[in-house]
Formats: structure tokens, C-alpha cells, sequence
DNA sequence: CATCCACCGGAACTTAGGGTTC
DNA sequence: GAACCCTAAGTTCCGGTGGATG
């Protein structure tokens, strides 16, 4: 947009983390799932609050705010308000947010206002109103009172995000009691090619089309582990930099050396977590030409592993390996459920 | 149709390692 | 440094399931 003619950026902002799509790829479960909870506000009855949570990058925040949005525009009558509570962490500044995102009239803040001012302020511009609240990084609140204020509002809806299943264990029994009915959403990982499809889609918009290569973004896609914002970031970077050095097109190499940034994206497991048998696992499914049932599959790891002089493992905790490793795309399944098949990713990098 | 087989995953338990408290 | 707590990983147990078999 800002670019001269020359550029090979059409719009950067598609490239970017906060950038909300206007359409949302391979979520349409968990996007029926969270509209069908907070739907009753548009007829004025009570909604589900909604707990989402999954690993990095598998677009909880962009979802959270891609469904807040929409009911926006349905009704003049509902507000969002979006909160990162690991950047706002206190009940004050919390409330004080959310305040400010539902408010018409500008908040004055004085030094000392009460915590429980501003929660009056917050009932007072709901009034006949009906709100969204996103709360990013939930487990990061300090004071988990502010959970409780905003469940005695009856006329808001809460979408919690974390990264952890277990992030709302340590809240207090009573508000946990009181957040029982909330619905629990789970965001898998994307597999590879969900990736790909996301990426072509941004590409679309951001960029002059023939930028980059089909080839190139399955290249970025095989190399994030299902983490789909380190996927972004990667294209944004590589876009830039190509754009920087008047390139008219992204190389392959600008590519290979943007990978690394991966690292910092993902905290949970790399290649080298992985355990003696997992890797043996893998080495496995390589060697049988990228493709095997988990009957079979667990037959040859004992097998091999008893070879190699290595513990055994029970069937148990090779199902646990191979969810894991599912889970981290490091494999994908097929047959979802019984009579599972293993297979390698597209491309490993 | 009944039974068996191979597999799946939840729940509860055990164990090991690390941190904290006194 | 002993006693305790917490957590994560692995194991045991077990009920459930769809396809194969008789």
C-alpha cells in the first residue's frame, strides 16, 4: 500500500501476526464451535465462555478475534475488547482495558482510582450492551478475582486463550466451579499442508503474484512444525528482505537463512528434543519409505530397540510417542482414530 | 449374530528429578 | 541434609471400538 510501483509487497500488513484474515482456513469445527457459544448474545440470553487453547501458531488469537468481530458487525448493541495479559497482567489493568475498549466516553485515570471503580464503569457503558472479552495469555493473570468480576457480569462473554490445557488449574475453586460449563476448544497444530494453503492465501494478498513459488512456500511449510505464525513471520521476512535488496522475486537461499528464526518460535520440541525412541520411530518410518501402519510400526521399534540394546517401551507410551510426534508434525496420521498409518511430512528440512 | 483380535486412549498409579523449607 | 512438595514421564489397568472370523 505505502510501497512505491516498483514494490513486490502489495500489502504488508497480511503478512503480519495481528493481521485478522476475512476468511479463516482449515478451523471450521472450532469456528461453528465458538459462534454457536457466544451466538445467545445476539438474542440477549446467556452465552457459553469459551477456553481455547493449543500450542503457538495455531491461530487461537486470530480466531478469538476474527468471531468477536464478526458479531460486532451484526449488532450495534455488542462491543469486543481484546486484552494480552501477559503485557497487562494486574486485575486493574485488566479492568482498565477493558474499560477503555467499551467506553464511550474517554477514561479518565487518575492516580489511586479504585479497581473497583472501573468495574462499576465497565457495567455502567454495557448497559443494554453485550460484550465480547478476549483474554490473551490468560494463564498470565496475576489476580484471578478479575475472572470472577467479569463472570458476575451477565451480559459478558469470555474467551480465554492459552497455550497449556491445564492453564486454568490453579485458579481458585470457585471461579473454577463457576467456569465449569465453559466450553474447552483444542487447536491442534496445522498440518503442513494447512500451512501451505494459509500461505498461499497471504501470499494473494500481500504480495505482486509470482513473488514467491509454490515450491518455496511448501519449503516454509515443512519447516515450522504446524506453527503457522512462524510460518508468516518467516514469508513476511524473506518478503522484506527480498523487497530491501530489489529483488523482484524471493530466492530460495533468502529462504534458508530466515529458518533459524523458527527456533525462536518454537519453545516446545525441536529434532533434538526428541527422545532415543522417538527418533528411532522416525528413523523407521524413513526407512520404510516414509509410510507405515502403527501395528507394524510398534513391532519393529521393539524389535530394534531390543537389538540396539535399548529399554523396551510398553504400547502405551508408544502411543504417547507417536501422538507426540503427530502433534509436532514431525509425522502425520491417517485413518484418523482405530487402524492408524504413519507417514512423513512432506518435506523435512 | 456372537466372539475374537488389534488397536485406541482415559484414568490412576509409580518413579525420578528438582526445588523449597525448616 | 532430611522431609516435603511438585511435576513430568512412563506404566498399568481397563473399557471401548470396528473389522474379521466362525
Amino acid at each position: 500500500m505505502s510501497y512505491p510501483e516498483m514494490s513486490i509487497i502489495r500489502d504488508i500488513r497480511v503478512l503480519t501476526e495481528k493481521f485478522i484474515p476475512n476468511r479463516i482456513l482449515h478451523r471450521t469445527g472450532q469456528l461453528e464451535a465458538i459462534r454457536d457459544d457466544i451466538k445467545p448474545l445476539l438474542e440477549g440470553s446467556v452465552p457459553r465462555h469459551v477456553f481455547i487453547h493449543g500450542n503457538p501458531g495455531t491461530g487461537k488469537t486470530c480466531m478469538a478475534r476474527y468471531v468477536a468481530g464478526e458479531l460486532e458487525s451484526y449488532s450495534s448493541d455488542i462491543v469486543q475488547s481484546y486484552t494480552n495479559c501477559w503485557e497487562n497482567p494486574s486485575r486493574f489493568r485488566i479492568l482498565y482495558n477493558i474499560a477503555k475498549d467499551v467506553s464511550s466516553a474517554p477514561i479518565i485515570h487518575r492516580k489511586g482510582t479504585p479497581t473497583d471503580e472501573i468495574l462499576e464503569m465497565i457495567k455502567r457503558s454495557l448497559e443494554g450492551k453485550h460484550c465480547v472479552v478476549i483474554l490473551d495469555e490468560v494463564d498470565k493473570i496475576e489476580d484471578d478475582r478479575v475472572l470472577y468480576d467479569l463472570i458476575t457480569l451477565q451480559n459478558v462473554c469470555m474467551l480465554m486463550i492459552a497455550n497449556s490445557s491445564t492453564a486454568l488449574y490453579n485458579v481458585d475453586s470457585r471461579i473454577r466451579s463457576r467456569l465449569a460449563s465453559s466450553d474447552n476448544i483444542e487447536f491442534r497444530p496445522y498440518s503442513s499442508s494447512e500451512i501451505i494453503d494459509i500461505l498461499s492465501d497471504r501470499s494473494e494478498w500481500g504480495l505482486i503474484p509470482g513473488v514467491i513459488t509454490g515450491q518455496q512456500i511448501e519449503m516454509i511449510a515443512a519447516s515450522v512444525s504446524g506453527d503457522c505464525r512462524a510460518a508468516i513471520d518467516i514469508m513476511r521476512v524473506v518478503s522484506e528482505e527480498a523487497e530491501r535488496s530489489e529483488h523482484e522475486k524471493i530466492t530460495d537461499d533468502m529462504i534458508e537463512r530466515s529458518l533459524p528464526r523458527i527456533e525462536m518460535f518454537k519453545k516446545e520440541l525441536s529434532m533434538g528434543a526428541l527422545n532415543p525412541h522417538q527418533k528411532l520411530i522416525m528413523e523407521i518410518v524413513t526407512g520404510a519409505g516414509g509410510t507405515i501402519d502403527s501395528g507394524e510400526l510398534f513391532r519393529k521399534l521393539s524389535e530394534l530397540s531390543a537389538s540396539k540394546g535399548m529399554e523396551s517401551i510398553v504400547d502405551r507410551t508408544f502411543r504417547n510417542y507417536t501422538n507426540k510426534l503427530v502433534k509436532y508434525s514431525f509425522l502425520n496420521s491417517s485413518g484418523d482414530g482405530r487402524w492408524r498409518t504413519f507417514a512423513l511430512p512432506k518435506k523435512q528440512f
